[in-house]
DNA sequence: TTAACTGTATTATTTCAGGCGATACAGTGA
DNA sequence: TCACTGTATCGCCTGAAATAATACAGTTAA
């Protein structure tokens, strides 16, 4: 399991790592019951505290992408690839329900705000 | 000009500043040129420092809701209001623009977008 | 039973950004 | 020139986040 972190990045190393992670699943990288590596395996690989990847894997265990077998090992979660969908909708569906209540919040019509959403969807191509 | 600060609030004094001249020209009881108190004047009536009522000037400012006469004082923008309103356009606009593009940089397509966005929308009611 | 491996819990250190204040500076006008 | 405007610079403080050091606890196989 060779992962790719920057040190130097501002997105802390355990989200690098459950992002990679997610990655992986995405495209089929890793599928079901695939064993991850130890905690200490790869933060030795990464020179990295155990803990941090222990960190990375409690985020990716709470989502339901991975688990865990007692004094055993991690594994890729049956159905990981949808708990990694689920995942990814459920922060963008936060991410919508911020801009629609601050936008509430400040008086704005449904339909001002549905109209700042198409322009930005437009803006977006 | 008496403006309620709670020191103990989680969001910053300057931002709480900012907040209620908004709210006060969204009310009409700041409209174009009436003077606003000096930096000085305002830190002392809110025992704050005179730097934090210039920051939160610097913010209406460039917001284009308040304008500065060099050594006279600080007033209300002709347009104040508009101003306002386009700031706060501005703001939602941003945040759904990230929400737009945090969705599509994990792939999600068009319709999955815009699907998360209508039940963003009706959860709100 | 014990050695070697799993993950976990606790606590400390470090880093960093934000907010705010002290203080000195600069422009304007009566 | 005095008294008032806003501005610039600098430094301190604090709180949160990330990471690490280290000790603990469970499982498995020789």
């Amino acid at each position: 399991m060779i992962l790719e972190i920057n040190s130097s990045s501002s997105t802390p190393i355990y989200l690098q790592i459950v992002e990679q992670i997610h990655r992986r699943i995405a495209r089929g990288a890793l599928t079901a019951e695939d064993p991850l590596p130890s905690v200490r395996q790869l933060a030795l690989e990464l020179t990295i505290n155990p803990n941090t990847v222990a960190r990375a894997y409690l985020e990716l265990e709470f989502q339901g992408v991975i688990y865990k077998r007692q004094a055993q090992g991690t594994y890729v979660s049956p159905g990981a690839g949808e708990a990694s969908r689920v995942e990814r909708d459920r922060m963008v569906a936060a991410l919508f329900a911020r801009a629609i209540s601050e936008a509430a919040s400040f008086g704005m019509t449904p339909e001002e705000i549905d109209g700042v959403y198409q322009k930005q969807w437009r803006a977006h191509r």
